[in-house]
DNA sequence: GGCGATTCTATCGTAGGCGATTTGATAGGG
DNA sequence: CCCTATCAAATCGCCTACGATAGAATCGCC
């Protein structure tokens, strides 16, 4: 109170403009997701898989910036769905590969559209898109080796 | 299969990069408000009552991009906590009021310093991070005219 | 080769988050 | 004046999301 704080705003204008955009692009993708029957963080961590499949647990954990406790019921709703296979690896059982099955990879054509779709509808030019995805990338690696992640 | 599909990339780098990042950002946050007793998001809708007390639900709710059914047992929290009060507006019932207490007032002053740590700790200079949030901010408004918010 | 430390996943409790529906209050038309 | 439209908030079921913890497997050191 002794002091004209700027900061305050300018802060949480910053951290709840992440916040409220992450809402919007969730409500955004369910549109496109609800038909195919998935949410956003199950079908972007199927983009992973289809990148590269067969991955642990805690790769596609890092990836997301999730913790595993949050992604392994995702990966079981997932595998119910019968997208996905769990098994533990031969070579060191503590691991847990995921795989995609045939169904899993049949929804990466399904899911073509989306992404075109996404991107039109924000409005933004190409070049405005990969300066903000710049910028939130580099925040990211700030934050993670500041605050440590 | 029949192209060669770029665009698949790009937008799961530029939705994955708001996803990933707002993670980051919650697990940052979390070191600076746990000692508070507060979440991210209790502690956004306090800062938006710092800056204009006595509101209705509906409107905090789309200040934060949010439901009212997700504003509306976190409210209860934060009054269970003392930081706020929920009384029904005497002019119209439907309606109601969340206003602050004088703990929820007093909690100003003790998150002040987060901010700067916060701003600090991304990295990036007060330019970069007005135009990332500018671009967020189009974004949004871009996918709320297009999709319909 | 055994035993403590480490690594990886899973489980549990609490708190967001949303769509669909419900409940209660206001507004409007006949 | 009532009956229906509509509107605001709350409720419900399901799906993230995290920290703390447990449990199994591996590693390392002797």
């Amino acid at each position: 109170m002794d002091q004209p704080r700027i900061p305050t705003r300018a802060d949480d204008l910053f951290c709840h403009a992440v916040y409220a955009a992450w809402h919007v692009i969730n409500r955004a993708y369910k549109r496109h997701l609800a038909p195919l029957g998935l949410t956003y963080p199950q079908y972007i961590t199927l983009t992973l898989l289809w990148e590269r499949d067969a991955r642990r647990v805690s790769a596609l954990a890092s990836a997301l910036e999730m913790e595993t406790s949050t992604l392994t019921p995702l990966l079981k709703r997932l595998e119910k769905l019968g997208h996905v296979s769990r098994n533990r690896a031969t070579e060191d059982e503590r691991q847990v590969i995921v795989t995609l099955t045939d169904s899993g990879r049949a929804l990466r054509t399904e899911a073509n559209d989306i992404t075109a779709c996404m991107i039109a509808d924000t409005g933004l030019s190409m070049a405005d898109l990969t300066a903000m995805m710049t910028a939130l990338t580099r925040l990211r690696a700030g934050l993670q080796q500041r605050v440590g992640g």
